[in-house]
DNA sequence: GCCGAGTGGAACATCGATGTTCCATAACGG
DNA sequence: CCGTTATGGAACATCGATGTTCCACTCGGC
């Protein structure tokens, strides 16, 4: 990777950023939507991805350096498994847009880096089984579906913000609370 | 409404059930996709759905019916609050992709119809509302995020069963056991 | 302040999806 | 069995998104 100038490393960001709150809205808006969104021109967003396809390959790994992060952060190997994994939860839900664009679009990107393959996926998947092991995770609750459900619930909380009003802090309160709830043995 | 003839109700079934089942994998799918799959010349489509989205408010309608349908099946009235949003998931879970495709794709029709409206939604929040007064269901747990909660879970379902090939029934019970746990007071 | 990197916009070519028209043919039903 | 009804397919026009090229402009950093 060679060293980026700092003018273009920033219209870059800007791009992507845009890309993916709009993409998020609809997965349909046309490259011209989205430079318009990120205060570009056209032009500049085939300069810096010639293709729409490389555009979504950079959201894509974008995306998935930040899940990769709040993995981490998440300290997945500390306490108990349960507890884990409401943290993990926490973390998710601050990314945001880059969190909806993956749930209801996996058809955007091929995401063939990603999915059951990354990193965090599987600390994710070792986790549930670590709390089926020390009884704090429901054993009916098979690894996959135990990830899909905090997906899903994820995607529920920012449904819920943006149909209902209601803060973020509460609809992140809801989520973990009833992640609590599902999962407790 | 005229009757119209038994050949075209048949054809205009094929056409809207393709899709259904279409779109709920693409949503970006072309009426040509359609036609084959629905095993019609794209001439036909035209004939029966003029522009895209006269379809798409078919399609629209006649997922309505469907919910409605399984709403009234699900006799929402009848015993326990809690029992009866189960009933309810079972019924909606038997929608398939008819479920997927109003989950993630909002953006497909307007749903104007539909959308906090239709007398299944209401009747819904209304049975949430009867599980807070009879203690049968977590005050803590507004109804709106019930109601979102339910619809995450069947996608989720639906979604394990293809991911990783789990049998529907099993995927069923996984989301029947979740949610009896999470909207347990 | 200057120079080159970075940008914006216009103009153009292309492509796939959509929508329309027309006609020959198939099948449905009395 | 025959005529109405419904269909399939080809040909065509249109439209928006995409991708490309070129040139003038501007902004940042030395």
């Amino acid at each position: 990777m060679a060293a980026e100038s700092g003018t273009r490393a920033r219209t870059r960001r800007a791009i992507v950023d845009a890309a993916v709150a709009l993409l998020a809205g609809d997965p349909t808006a046309s490259l011209g939507d989205v430079a318009t969104a990120a205060g570009v021109g056209r032009t500049t967003v085939h300069r810096y991805f010639p293709e729409r396809s490389d555009l979504l390959a950079a959201i894509s790994a974008d995306v998935l350096d930040k899940v990769e992060a709040a993995t981490e952060r998440a300290r997945l190997d500390d306490g108990p498994a349960a507890k884990a994994l409401e943290r993990l939860c926490q973390e998710y839900f601050e990314l945001g847009d880059g969190l909806t664009l993956m749930f209801d679009t996996p058809q955007l990107a091929d995401w063939s880096d990603w999915d059951e393959e990354t990193p965090a996926d599987l600390h994710f998947l070792r986790t549930v089984r670590r709390g089926h092991a020390e009884g704090s995770i429901d054993p009916e609750l098979h690894e996959e579906w135990v990830r899909n459900l905090v997906w899903a619930l994820l995607y529920t909380a920012w449904e819920h913000t943006r149909t209902t009003g209601t803060p973020k802090h509460s609809a992140l309160t809801l989520c973990l609370h009833t992640l609590r709830k599902a999962i407790a043995p």
